[in-house]
DNA sequence: CCGGATGTTCACCT
DNA sequence: GAGGTGAACATCCG
């Protein structure tokens, strides 16, 4: 489920965990732990240190812990995080297994009994050790009107594209684009480097309100767009009929009467 | 039964 | 090199 504004919920809730002492780490599927280097010693470097501080870029979460190492947790589309039992989200789509163990992937036990863990019923998430953040853009949720205008900039590909590269900008996701781009009133298929200065400025105004909304709101699924997304949804602004268009290799829902 | 789903990565084309 | 497409991962939902 997760884009930027759902990672921010369970970094929110991630933040039971700092300052508590980890007593152990469970990490019953390996394929989940593809990202790191080696399962060897992930014990031995977390046991018996504390979480120091959490922190968020784009759609990664970072577990800062004392003596130095991060874990990095990735959420693919449908990983959870729960802290103490308490899901930093209760409405879900996979609402009849929610509680099924198996699906956990991932899990830091505490000295205090509690634990935090990440279940993820299609495994599309990961686990990784000090990841490479270099490879993110700034972050979606911070991004300067300057920044907006760098990561667009000296490219043909689509809009919407380029707004799912994560490596330009990091935090958004299928959802978000859409919703960003209709309030906006962009065409996600325009080529991403003809934008003018005033389209720029529009869209980054539109994409610090949409996350400000939206997060207030409960997460991405919340947007206006959100109910019409799917085939004959019309357009909550005009009726029109919405399109749907394959962007970035993604399902696109958009209206071609206000969006130009 | 089939297609699609809030994501990422990779192989393979053009 | 840039960009697009399709597959893979695994499970549930309509």
């Amino acid at each position: 489920m997760p884009e930027l504004l759902e990672v921010e919920y369970y970094r929110r809730a991630a933040e039971r965990a700092v300052g508590r002492r980890i007593a152990g780490v469970e990490l019953p599927d390996a394929w989940f732990a593809r990202a790191l280097p080696s399962l060897d010693g992930l014990g031995a470097l977390l046991v018996g240190d504390r979480v120091a501080a959490t922190d968020r870029h784009g759609k990664l979460l970072l577990l800062e812990c004392g003596r130095g190492p991060v874990l990095g947790l990735r959420f693919g589309m449908t990983g959870r995080l729960v802290v103490d039992g308490h899901a930093a989200i209760e409405k879900l789509e996979y609402a009849s297994g929610r509680d099924d163990p198996a699906w956990e992937r991932f899990a830091l036990t505490f000295d205090d009994g509690g634990r935090l863990v990440v279940t993820d019923p299609r495994r599309l998430g990961s686990v990784s050790l000090d990841p490479d953040r270099s490879d993110l853009g700034p972050d979606a949720a911070t991004v300067t009107v300057t920044e907006l205008r760098r990561a667009l900039a000296g490219t043909t590909t689509s809009l919407k594209a380029r707004l799912l590269d994560q490596s330009r900008l990091a935090g958004l996701g299928n959802l978000l684009v859409d919703e960003i781009l209709w309030r906006a009133g962009l065409g996600p298929l325009r080529p991403a480097g003809g934008l003018d200065t005033a389209e720029v400025r529009r869209l980054h105004r539109h994409l610090q309100a949409t996350i400000t909304e939206l997060d207030g709101r409960g997460g991405s699924h919340t947007g206006d767009l959100f109910p019409a997304r799917r085939p004959g949804g019309r357009c909550p602004r005009c009726d029109g009929s919405l399109r749907r268009d394959r962007a970035g290799g993604r399902t696109t829902v958009w209206c071609e009467h206000d969006q130009r």
